[in-house]
DNA sequence: GGCTAAAAGTGTACTGAGTCCAGAAATGCC
DNA sequence: GGCATTTCTGGACTCAGTACACTTTTAGCC
């Protein structure tokens, strides 16, 4: 993210260390791999990798992180009618990009990743994350505090039944069919009960 | 927790280190807050604390944490007809049972805390915990496997909105409303979807 | 070439949570 | 008194994350 051509040039891409990262995890187990390992064989100093990440558990999200980072400019992008239809037509669109080759890590790899309270903990402040820009959305179309209940029911709701459709996709295998599908059936239960709620009156 | 009689007696209780913690997460925040601090001022050394309680943040939410141990005890015990309005009814029996002394710490003194990430991500746990009882229950009552897609949305978004709940009821203040109408109201957003889908023929 | 500013990387020391474990202290029972 | 059992303690350890001063590499300018 250089925002000028000047001063000294980035050699430790990003990359080169979430690569590093990616072995380790998959040899030792998240839990059983030290910032000190990645680090080393990345070639970094350890000081670097906090360069490049805020924290050890961001190399387990980041396709995830991408995604919702997506997902957050393209509500503020989109401005159609109805907020919910929109919602949804967003969230299908950015699962349309994720094909078989970016699954998160911690989610396939969940066995030998050790379903620790560590990786579980880290995936969920991304549930969070998208529960606050499903939630910002709603309430700005529906000129609704930010704190409203409702918005934070529909925010968390939906961000719940994103997180399952993921971990069911992720569980899927090899051959599995596209995200897209996954989410649309899991988004589709609860969607109607939040549209309704929303609605004039429906208070 | 003694079976017998036999052994030494306790002395550092559970409760002793609760309140001095209570008592220094107000004055300094809960990250300015060190455990030892916190034994210190409970008159406990610090390999105690770690008998009595496994993570720092379970200081936060122990209400919580009982609340839905009540949850899950009661989803074993209860056998109506339909799982969905047995999971309305448990909840808010149990909600019921909340009053305003209640409230976590970490939800009404939610500025004083300063809202850490550390804060919000011990809260997330217990959310996602939640989400584990409710497809739980789902699952044996519908006979589905305890990964079926279906049965973590309606666990995951049911967590959502009651999470929605307990923020919102924990944010109204002195002299709130019963945490149950808080509950009702988000919960019904969402359950007749589940409900649906859950029907024979729903998926 | 040398100087400067800016960005990238390094080294080091620190804090604090959580783990581990051996052993001390207090009890009931015989 | 001895004995098993439980609680409590002390100390050493690992590791994530922070802070900060310092060095290195580049571009641009003179």
């Amino acid at each position: 993210m250089r925002s000028t051509g000047v001063g000294r040039p980035k050699v430790a891409s990003r990359q080169i260390i979430e690569d590093a990262a990616a072995e380790l995890f998959l040899e030792n187990t998240y839990s059983g791999t030290t910032i000190d390992q990645i680090t080393n064989r990345a070639g970094v100093s350890r000081a670097t990798f906090f360069n490049y990440f805020d924290a050890k558990s961001d190399l387990l999200w980041f396709e995830v992180d991408r995604a919702i980072d997506s997902l957050s400019e393209a509500c503020v992008r989109e401005a159609s009618a109805s907020s919910v239809a929109t919602l949804r037509s967003v969230l299908l669109e950015i699962a349309a990009d994720f094909d078989e080759r970016r699954v998160p890590l911690a989610l396939t790899q969940h066995e030998v990743m050790g379903a620790t309270d560590e990786v579980m903990q880290s995936g969920l402040v991304r549930v969070a994350r998208e529960a606050k820009v499903f939630g910002s959305f709603i309430a700005e179309r529906h000129r609704r505090p930010e704190d409203d209940m409702l918005v934070c029911v529909a925010g968390n709701a939906l961000a719940g039944a994103v997180a399952a459709a993921w971990v069911a996709w992720a569980r899927a295998g090899i051959g599995r069919a596209p995200l897209e599908g996954y989410i649309r059936d899991s988004v589709d239960v609860i969607l109607p009960g939040i549209e309704a709620a929303l609605a004039p009156g429906g208070d």
